[in-house]
RNA sequence: GCCCGGGUGGUGGAAUCGGUAGACACAGAGGACUCAAAAUCCUCCAGCACGAGAGUGCUAUACGAGUUCGAGUCUCGUCCCGGGUACCA
């Protein structure tokens, strides 16, 4: 192992501290006596502490998963030592391709192989020290789990969210499997390098995009980490546009002519098939010179002319065989014409039709107006394909000038051009006007469109929990009844995919023919199961209800934890598990089963935590190993100098010396309470800066700035251990009380030998008395001509007046104030400014 | 490309409202204690210049402008690093 932890302090423990006894005293204690486990039904100000489960692989507890719990674990013991009764749960995300892959690799059952893993991620995480109540632990493969995430699919169903559609998907012919997109690298399966095809299967999807618009509102109102909001935001990718329709003209009289479309007028009859674009840029469409439709659009072959048919042909087959990711990150723009010719209904004069993969079916109508000069990808393919290019929108200076080698995106401050009546106008009204008029002729009109998609839920894999549907000859699809749930996973020896591209669920003959529960005959049952990200849309209901085997969550448990007070985890999620939760939430609310629409009040997005400035990774050997540094250096050491190593919501760096300063830190601590006398009285300035401590670590918790929290209480123990200093009781008492919620095991330890017989965490917090903050006298800067040239020392209440005198008679400062002052800037008690 | 973060000593990082830049800690140097070491405690620790010294002056928060009595903090422009996203019409 390279990742070695540095030693621990050499010695016989001088301080007497010896963190794994008083650890491992103290959790036995918590778990004996239910010190974590909140009474749910009726414990005062409830407040739920979330964090994000982890997936538990086979390596173990990842110090990133750490930073993460430990922060939410502060978080929590803060709230409960300001009174409130707090829930803090845990559980795991276990089904999933990951583990089906691991276990595929390692020739283990991932029904073997998870409960191992969990195993080992509940040792770790009980070790750390987590306020977790154990008793409503959780996993999603667990079937009295995903029974209940069954329950929530037929939900959806049962509102008319969920719908099967064909869609295609990454297909890898070597592995004979299914990709998801991160899977594809550069048009090749990552495992085998086969290049990957596209397939269309049948598929199961929840229409999230009937909540776009309702998702994006909400986010106005939630306290959330503005990041992840602005990535919600984008994701929804809301935009407001028209939708246009264009006339195909009849071109069947002319077959052969195709390219020319100068002699059209006059020879074609209007047909009735019209091509809807969707456009945000109306005010354009007198640029619009041609239009191309996605080669999966409906009505490329009813448009193609005899002509360009094989040509067509032949591209369609190509973008079909291409690869998802591939087709969506080339640049490279390719088409082909289709012979067919559309009106512009603005100009009136005829356009060609062509097909492009740079159109994609599954944003708009699946077709556009191509506007060269004014979009850079049009104007690519019009540059390629030599299509005309005409200008319609003119800047401040460059209203004449030709377009050049790029398109002309600005908008602001520009105004229309050869656009007949509509010239002048700027950008935003000539869009207006045009839609108004187009509409009034029946040929546009507004639309809202979201780049957002409807989520694809079907998985051809083994590893998750099925989907819970079955399909007879005579009923159809038939919802399996909520009371035959669940529809448990069989235990399949093979379950790796095979060529046929569905589940490998379809193989287990005894499992997968079944009874229709509607008319009693034959019926099959749905092979796919769901998206991991469905359970963990509302694991979050499931804590604290967890006991409960009736029902999915207990409507007076719900109503009185939720919505979840507090939740902490990684921006990597930022979209889709916080938005599908969302998303799931909002259903099962206008279902009537929940009174809120929101599942997390509050959520802050953690940072990520690299080591010695380089990322962790299996590959480069520098991943931190837990419990190395928490057999060395204790629990507390580590949480606290997790905390301690840079500002939560931005992450760290882990330095393997640093943990040093957080235990000599501790052993003072220890020291300090050993040492402490109870005769005579605390001193005044040490109780001082004691209540500035109190109020500074009070504020900095509640906004997660822990790294200053510990550097005020580091702070404070140099003051009251300042020269060996022996230190009072009650100077010290406090201290225990602050550190509490970063090393708990020790805090503990320390408040029983102050005397106390019950748990510091029911000893509330401590108070300052703001009295007691402030100082007689201030240090105050003063400036001359805005340069700092001394400080000088003044009664709290002293005016301007005493502060001029006192800056003046120092000879330092005074010597810079050549001449009578033009300007005094006087900040009582901050600073003094004399301008010269 | 676009969208978010971020750039401060040898290092991790402080500076909450525009008011003494560098808290706290790591590393380093020196000292006390000790036979010695460890542990502990104390002192020093941005750069440059001048000074025997106490000290004094100047320059410093990626770079360049600007606003202001005063800018790490606000505005504009540029560069670099990290994360997310990817032809969204």
């Amino acid at each position: 192992m390279t990742d070695q932890a540095p030693p621990p302090p050499a010695g016989d423990l001088p301080s007497g501290y010896d963190p794994a006894a008083v650890e491992r005293k103290w959790q036995e204690r918590w778990q004996a006596e239910g010190t974590n486990s909140p009474d749910l039904a009726n414990g005062k100000d409830p407040f739920y502490a979330l964090m994000m489960f982890p997936y538990p692989s086979a390596e173990g507890l990842h110090v990133g998963n750490l930073f993460a719990f430990t922060g939410n674990d502060i978080h929590g013991r803060f709230q409960r030592l300001q009174g409130h009764t707090v829930f803090q749960p845990f559980g795991f995300d276990a089904f999933g391709i990951h583990s089906e892959n691991y276990a595929i690799k390692v020739g283990i059952h991932p029904g073997e192989l998870i409960p191992r893993n969990i195993d080992n991620f509940r040792r770790q995480v009980q070790r750390t020290g987590l306020m977790v109540d154990w008793r409503h632990e959780l996993s999603t493969t667990d079937p009295s789990y995903y029974k209940w995430t069954q329950w929530v699919f037929l939900q959806l169903y049962k509102q008319g969210l969920a719908y099967k559609k064909a869609a295609a998907v990454n297909w890898c012919p070597f592995d004979k499997t299914v990709l998801a997109n991160e899977q594809v690298i550069g048009g090749a399966c990552e495992r085998c390098g086969t290049m990957v095809e596209q397939r269309f299967l049948e598929q199961w999807f929840f229409r999230i995009t009937d909540y776009a618009g309702r998702l994006l509102a909400n986010l106005e109102s939630l306290d959330w980490s503005d990041s992840t909001r602005t990535a919600q935001r984008n994701w929804i990718g809301k935009s407001e546009g028209a939708e246009i329709e264009f006339v195909v003209l009849d071109v069947l009289e002319f077959a052969g002519s195709a390219t020319a479309s100068a002699g059209l007028s006059g020879e074609v009859a209007v047909s009735t098939t019209k091509v809807r674009v969707f456009t945000t840029r109306a005010d354009t469409i007198f640029g619009a010179t041609y239009l191309v439709l996605s080669p999966e659009h409906p009505l490329v072959h009813s448009i193609t002319s005899d002509g360009q048919r094989d040509a067509v042909e032949a591209y369609l087959a190509r973008a079909a065989k291409q690869d998802l990711v591939t087709r969506k990150t080339s640049k490279e723009k390719t088409g082909v014409f289709t012979g067919a010719y559309a009106t512009n209904p603005a100009t009136g004069q005829p356009i060609p039709i062509w097909i492009a993969d740079y159109v994609l079916m599954e944003y708009g109508t699946g077709a556009i107006m191509a506007v060269p000069a004014h979009d850079e990808r049009d104007h690519e393919f019009a540059t390629i394909y030599g299509l005309p290019i005409v200008r319609v929108i003119g800047g401040e200076d460059a209203a004449n000038s030709q377009i050049g080698d790029a398109a002309f995106t600005d908008t602001a401050h520009c105004h229309l051009v050869n656009s007949e009546r509509f010239n002048g106008l700027s950008v935003e009204d000539g869009a207006a006007a045009i839609v108004t008029e187009l509409a009034a002729r029946h040929a546009a009109i507004p639309v809202v469109n979201y780049r957002l998609h409807d989520w694809c839920i079907s998985r051809q894999r083994y590893w998750g929990p099925p989907i819970p549907i079955t399909y007879c000859d005579a009923c159809g699809v038939v919802p399996v009844p909520e009371d035959q749930l669940p529809v448990l996973l069989p235990p399949i020896d093979d379950f790796r995919p095979d060529d046929s591209g569905v589940s490998p669920l379809a193989r287990h003959a005894e499992w997968y023919h079944t009874t229709c529960s509607s008319c009693g005959g034959p019926a099959r049952r749905e092979t796919d199961v769901s998206d991991t990200f469905l359970d963990s849309a509302w694991y979050f209901l499931r804590y604290p209800s967890s006991d409960r085997d009736d029902v999915a969550f207990d409507a007076a448990l719900t109503k009185r934890w939720l919505p979840v007070h507090s939740y902490i985890g990684g921006n990597e999620h930022a979209v889709l598990h916080l938005l599908y939760s969302r998303f799931v939430t909002m259903v099962l609310h206008d279902a009537g089963f929940i009174d809120f629409e929101e599942p997390f009040t509050r959520f802050r997005a953690h940072g990520m935590i690299v080591r010695e400035g380089a990322k962790m990774s299996k590959s480069k050997g520098n991943v931190v190993n837990p419990d190395d540094y928490i057999t060395q250096w204790g629990a507390d050491a580590f949480r606290t100098y997790l905390m301690f190593l840079g500002p939560y919501e931005e992450g760290g760096d882990f330095r393997d010396k640093g943990i040093s300063g957080v235990k000599r830190f501790l052993d003072r601590l220890w020291r300090s309470v050993q040492d402490a006398r109870t005769d005579g009285d605390v001193e005044p300035e040490v109780q001082r800066k004691l209540h500035q401590t109190i109020r500074k670590v009070g504020e900095d918790i509640p906004r997660l700035s822990y790294n200053t929290a510990i550097a005020a209480m580091m702070e404070y123990m140099n003051t009251m251990r300042s020269g060996e200093r022996r230190p009072h009781v009650d100077e010290v008492r406090p201290l225990v009380q602050l550190v509490s919620p970063f090393a708990p095991h020790i805090a503990e330890e320390l408040w029983s030998v102050l005397g106390h017989t019950t748990s510091v965490f029911d000893a509330g917090w401590p108070a300052y008395d703001p009295a007691l903050l402030v100082e007689s006298t201030v240090t105050m800067a003063v400036q001359v001509g805005g340069k700092t040239r001394g400080t000088i020392t003044l009664a709290r209440t002293g005016t301007q007046e005493d502060a001029m005198a006192a800056a003046l008679a120092d000879p330092a400062i005074a010597k810079f104030v050549t001449g009578a002052p033009r300007k005094v800037i006087f900040v009582p008690g901050r600073m003094l400014n004399i301008v010269v």
